[in-house]
DNA sequence: CTGAAAGCGCTTACAG
DNA sequence: CTGAAAGCGCTTACAG
């Protein structure tokens, strides 16, 4: 009964509404689509009256070229995949978010995809239909088959926080024993004599360099620890094992492989164990997130350097773009000590 | 000088390698194009032998079809834009991760936007020129070229936080007013009387909200505010300006309006002023971030539910996928009150 | 300087 | 059941 009944067989009410194409832009302006084409191209010649009348028209008709069908003719989608670590670790929250801002500066759209379901399930999802430029993972081991996968699909690979031998693959680690020895010194210098570590899954690369630079500089003192524990990385789990760890044996200093866990010790050690820290006991962390740096934690640790971390990974990223065939490559990163005061 | 010198002109080097295509998968499986094709669809008819033979072949050159090919088919490319809020912030940082894994459960990809660039210039990058199935946009305030932008691109847009009345656009927003009334209505039964709100940014809906719940539970009693301040939402921000509030004011409550920057004032009014919280006063958030419910805060709070509010924003993307046309959705979610130890 | 045409990799009516 | 062809929206040699 009204007048868009003629329309309306072709185009139902729940159908979405088609988006501007150049075809619709060069009829509104005049012109062919290839015209339409150039007026957005950096490169192609256009007259430029021409060009202004075609972008004037195209922005009325909110009209964008959809690189969905320019990247078909080209060799880049501007897409680039991140595995997020646990999100819950607040080093991994910071580290993604610093990601996504890098990526978006360097003219890359992120998309991100959740690490925890694992890299058996994620390979089996259809994010490898689209034609990543590359994958980022943020993790602490490799994955076989996530590196199989990209292979195949010729998608670049860059781990974050381990390293892994294969063409195409580019790492970024920190300089874990360097940073945990540096810890280690200055815990002797003080004269910390009983250490014990709290440590996060053994499966982490990381973890398991932090403990060997850790029994290393210990063992250069001529002693060794106490006692190792692990636990998950979270506050909750350090604050768990660390009452177990400071209840069953005496300690002078509580080595955490990350600030969340030495967070969580923190508290248990003062609040429910009535311990002074660092009077009667050292408690330190690793990664320095912004949290360690509040006055009521005020955490001594090894800073693992969120920005430049980033900042490798794009390097790694546009050079492996540009040269596709060049060899792995590996960017370490040097964690300097903070001293705050729970040392 | 090695045998590959034939091929070499015609693929340098540093050519990224290409990809399989459907050709070349037909080709090697002696089949057309038309039944690779078929092979990975769910619905075309193909004889099952075939279908087996195809897919074996294509999982040994590791075949995927291209999304963005048949997205150019299709009318959803399963791409969503996230414009994140202050990832520094807690409570966006955890919505965020909770997000992705829905939106991935879901079926879609996140591509993930640096909000803190703001509309203006977001609008301006080339994002938009992905045929995005829809934008979820978490922030404090509208942004009209934003919902312009959007409008023009038909693609639709859900709002995270405040309230957006145009065509295709949903929100999904926490009863703020409520959740407040029910702190203030603890604490008047505790018998609080001294009041201070420490704010935040004024454009935000949800900091406006928070206040004049606030102030309309204290007048239904009677009283009103002895001093509103603002900060920035975080920690440092709040633990700054809550010095100022409680040196300059005789309090006994102090309400946040967010978790953060009541963890901040905390670690002030027990660390540096040395109040005794909550015997001589009462500290509470907004929120109900992880951290509010580590023993060293065991922060009194609304739990703003990250859970269901992602719950929320799927359904209401579903539901406006499903029927374009559909007027605009509002979701609200309550905010329950969560006693610890801080009133 | 600009239009018509071919091609990017896919899907899907259309014939057979 | 399956192949050849048209079309999705774009870019870019190729002619003019």
């Amino acid at each position: 009964m009204t007048e868009d009944d003629g329309s309306m067989k072709f185009a139902p009410a729940d159908a979405a509404p088609r988006r501007a194409t150049a075809m619709d832009v060069a009829r509104a302006a005049g012109v062919s689509r290839s015209a339409v084409s150039r007026a957005f191209s950096q490169t192609a010649y256009l007259d430029t009256d021409k060009r202004d009348h075609i972008r004037r028209i195209a922005a009325e008709m909110g009209y964008r070229p959809n690189a969905l069908a320019a990247g078909l003719n080209r060799t880049r989608s501007n897409l680039v995949g991140i595995v997020a670590g646990d999100v819950g670790n607040l080093y991994d929250a910071q580290l993604l978010s610093r990601l996504v801002s890098g990526l978006t500066a360097a003219g890359k759209w992120p998309v991100v995809l959740d690490g925890s379901v694992g890299a058996d399930r994620l390979v089996a999802t259809d994010i490898f239909a689209y034609p990543l430029d590359a994958m980022i993972v943020r993790g602490g081991s490799v994955d076989p088959v996530m590196v199989d996968t990209c292979a195949k699909l010729h998608i670049p690979l860059v781990f974050l926080g381990c390293v892994v031998d294969a063409p195409a693959v580019d790492s970024i680690v920190c300089r874990n024993a360097e940073g945990m020895a540096r810890i280690a010194d200055l815990l002797l210098n003080r004269g910390r004599r009983r250490f014990a570590f709290l440590g996060g899954p053994a499966q982490w690369a990381s973890q398991q360099q932090r403990l060997q630079g850790l029994c290393d500089a210990l063992a250069q003192a001529g002693l060794q620890l106490i006692a190792t524990e692990s636990a998950d990385f979270s506050h909750q789990g350090g604050a768990k094992v660390a009452r177990r760890l400071l209840q069953d044996h005496d300690l002078d200093a509580l080595v955490c492989a990350n600030d969340a866990m030495a967070i969580g010790a923190l508290g248990v050690a003062r609040h429910d164990l009535g311990l002074n820290v660092p009077a009667d006991l050292s408690i330190t962390g690793f990664d320095d997130v912004d949290m360690a740096s509040w006055p009521c934690f005020d955490l001594t640790t090894a800073c693992n350097p969120v920005e430049e971390t980033v900042a490798g990974v794009i390097e790694l990223l546009e050079a492996r773009l540009a040269t596709p065939s060049a060899p792995s490559r590996r960017i370490q990163i040097d964690a300097h000590l903070v001293r705050r005061g729970t040392h």
